[in-house]
DNA sequence: GCCCTGTCTTGACCCAGATCAAAGTCCTAT
DNA sequence: ATAGGACTTTGATCTGGGTCAAGACAGGGC
């Protein structure tokens, strides 16, 4: 089996409390999910879910990144998302999802079984409100790669990429110029819908640039933060939604 | 002012009645909606929302086709949605949207005060559900558009969007194989993620395969559907003997 | 009818990124 | 430490689809 239970780490001090599906529940619905929960992990590589496959349980993902991605007949693959810590794997009322989930490094969920977890996002709106709201921007997310996808270049792909890691690991407070690629050159290419050499060459672009500079293939950090939101493509002001 | 208040239609009599965001809603919670509700028609080619303008409403479309479509600083365009006769244009909880929603063909829309209607989701759990359930079938339709957009040819492309308005259009019970084309080509090519000088190659490529027969620019059959379907790039599934 | 304008088709050419190929680098297990 | 394997970089070449440019074909207003 390759799942294994570890002990039970109180929902009160879960890093995930106030970002994932359960952030508006109080202190009385959080105790029976901190009940019904179980902790699982996977190694780096592993498959958490195969498309198609019945769905045991629905989960939060605690630490590490997980992707979600399809693929057609002849191998080509496209990834279709990126899951964080926080992101939730699941969809209420369905009992297999339409594409695979994988554990792109060492992954612990928060799990919990799918009839029970129906049962209670009846009952308890804070949950399916949360649900709501993450879908949707989830639904945004997806619009915006669909743009990325269908109309940038590889160098404004790569730049969108790298500005994406920036703003999910930028938590507020700290300065973070320091950043931990999570994926691999072919999981990169994979998501941003090229070839593992094209990243590669856009890499090492960037590095001549001064834009970034990397101390091993897997850390780096953002010299120039200016001319990397100049290459994204992306309208120059900040975007702020309302 | 570009909106026109038509008389009111029951909601009994409404052709999107059971598919809309009110599909699973009874008698009593219908009733509150024909209350509030307003239609209003846009001219094709009309803006019906700018990507970042304050909402009024929320909406649901009655009869046409509308776009979503997000634009580049340098004007490069890509469509990230069709909305077809009942599909919802709103986002609950968010006074704008992040991208422009146009008018493709004339369109009639059902809508209702954003106010009031964030009222009524909270205490009809028939319409919030409803609206998950669209949310999500959305964010998969989203997915399996980046695949197109990420990894398909520009046959495949073309082959997979005739084959959705073969889906969308095929009304069960009926047989349709004639085809509106909802979309110039230009359109067609910002849905796709290509040129219009290439859709329209694909188009000839795939009258001369015998794959397609157009009677005008707008009106066509699919006159091989198995070679359509072969020339998708997906499962070939569907029943299909191997 | 006949222009005018927007849409569509077709052709010629070009280039960003794919593909093919070969080293180079790092990690881990023996 | 060292061999093997997985990942990455770099180079050479090819090609699908973009770009630029002409026409062709409506359809609506006069």
């Amino acid at each position: 089996m390759n799942v294994q239970l570890f002990e039970r780490v109180k929902c009160s001090e879960c890093p995930i409390r106030h970002r994932a599906v359960c952030a508006r529940c109080d202190e009385d619905e959080i105790a029976v999910l901190d009940r019904i929960k179980a902790y699982r992990t996977f190694k780096a590589g592993e498959t958490i879910i195969w498309r198609g496959d019945t769905l045991t349980h629905v989960s939060s993902v605690v630490a590490g990144i997980a992707t979600l991605s399809k693929t057609l007949d002849d191998g080509r693959m496209q990834m279709v998302g990126l899951l964080l810590p926080s992101d939730f794997i699941g969809r209420p009322g369905r009992a297999s999802l339409d594409f695979d989930v994988t554990a792109a490094s060492d992954v612990t969920l928060c799990s919990f079984e799918r009839g029970p977890f129906e049962k209670l996002l009846v009952e308890t709106p804070h949950i399916s409100q949360r649900l709501v709201e993450m879908a949707m921007d989830e639904l945004d997310a997806a619009r915006d790669w669909m743009v990325l996808l269908g109309r940038k270049t590889a160098r404004e792909k790569l730049a969108t990429f790298i500005e994406m890691l920036v703003q999910r690991s930028h938590l507020p407070g700290s300065d973070v110029p320091k950043l931990i690629l999570p994926l691999t050159r072919e999981e990169i290419a994979s998501y941003l819908g090229l070839t593992l050499e094209t990243v590669s060459r856009q890499f090492t672009q960037f590095r001549k640039e001064g834009i970034v500079e990397f101390t091993d293939r897997r850390h780096f950090t953002v010299t120039d933060h200016a001319a990397l939101l100049e290459a994204t493509g992306d309208d120059a002001d900040g975007g702020v939604i309302v």
